[in-house]
DNA sequence: CCTTGTTAGTTACAAAATCAACTGTTAACA
DNA sequence: TGTTAACAGTTGATTTTGTAACTAACAAGG
């Protein structure tokens, strides 16, 4: 098959992250999905409450930036396997604080580990300066474009 | 919010990697969706054969690691929406070459330079060095595992 | 030729994502 | 207060995806 053309998709800055975000996550998606039943929003949202401790779902979905349906689906998911609870706040009923149960914290605490050494993995093949300029550039790609700029 | 866990969820390599695609991808959506009603299967199949010129759905899907239900639909789609024909391999007739129509040939050429813009636009803060290692160390992490050492 | 296996592509059904509309609660202010 | 707007979160309808099973065509060995 010959090349009709001079444009490469393959560096194509977004068709390239996504392949590389889609390979990269495969095998540590394995691991959550057979080991705890979980789907990628579930596990980002218990992996949001393991760091931090207790937030409400409108927290979550803002710092993660998943729509606040799916975080909806998500922990109601949790919740409903005994990963987390919930706990309507006092003085403004509208908010519920989320906190891992201690399944939830065990859970996290394994996906943690298994976290860091894929990372370790994923890196292998790169200088540490190499890796430090990658997450530093693609922390820069993650920013909202109305940020472009800014702070 | 303090931080009660030392594990940085923004470092997480798959983590970031899916927010930077999800992210840099964002306005190119927009335009191929509401400029030709397409979604991201369509453009990636649009653009392979603008690319290469012919091909079948399998080569498609073999090429873009995309499933071949996937391509499947796409193709129907955008066969129904006259941006490709198909016509049965004579030879072996279990084969379907996929062809651009002039409208396929025209979105596709405008959306090339959307994308080269674009791309352009997302490496702007960069140097070209920067870019290129950026690009460099995305393919290596794109290629799938079995491959990792291999050619 | 005729089984058996493989390949190209589609379809059916279940799971999940999206988008809009909804409930319940608080805030703003005439 | 009473009215309107804003916010937190959920639900329902529709679309899209994923998984598996399917049809049709070829290939290879007996």
């Amino acid at each position: 098959m010959h090349e009709k053309d001079d444009f490469d998709l393959q560096e194509f800055l977004p068709y390239l992250l996504n392949q590389a975000a889609e390979e990269s996550s495969l095998a540590f998606q394995q691991i959550y999905k057979h080991r705890y039943g979980m789907l990628r929003t579930e596990w980002r949202v218990l992996f949001h409450l393991g760091i931090y401790g207790e937030l409400t779902a409108g927290e979550i979905a803002a710092r993660a930036r998943i729509h606040k349906t799916k975080v909806s689906r998500a922990v109601a998911r949790l919740e409903s396997r005994r990963f987390l609870t919930r706990s309507r706040d006092a003085a403004d009923r509208r908010r519920e604080a989320l906190r891992l149960t201690p399944k939830g914290e065990s859970a996290y605490r394994d996906l943690r580990e298994v976290a860091r050494d894929y990372d370790a993995m994923l890196v292998e093949g790169f200088s540490e300066h190499e890796a430090e300029l990658l997450r530093q550039m693609l922390r820069r790609l993650a920013r909202p474009a109305a940020d472009r700029g800014a702070a």
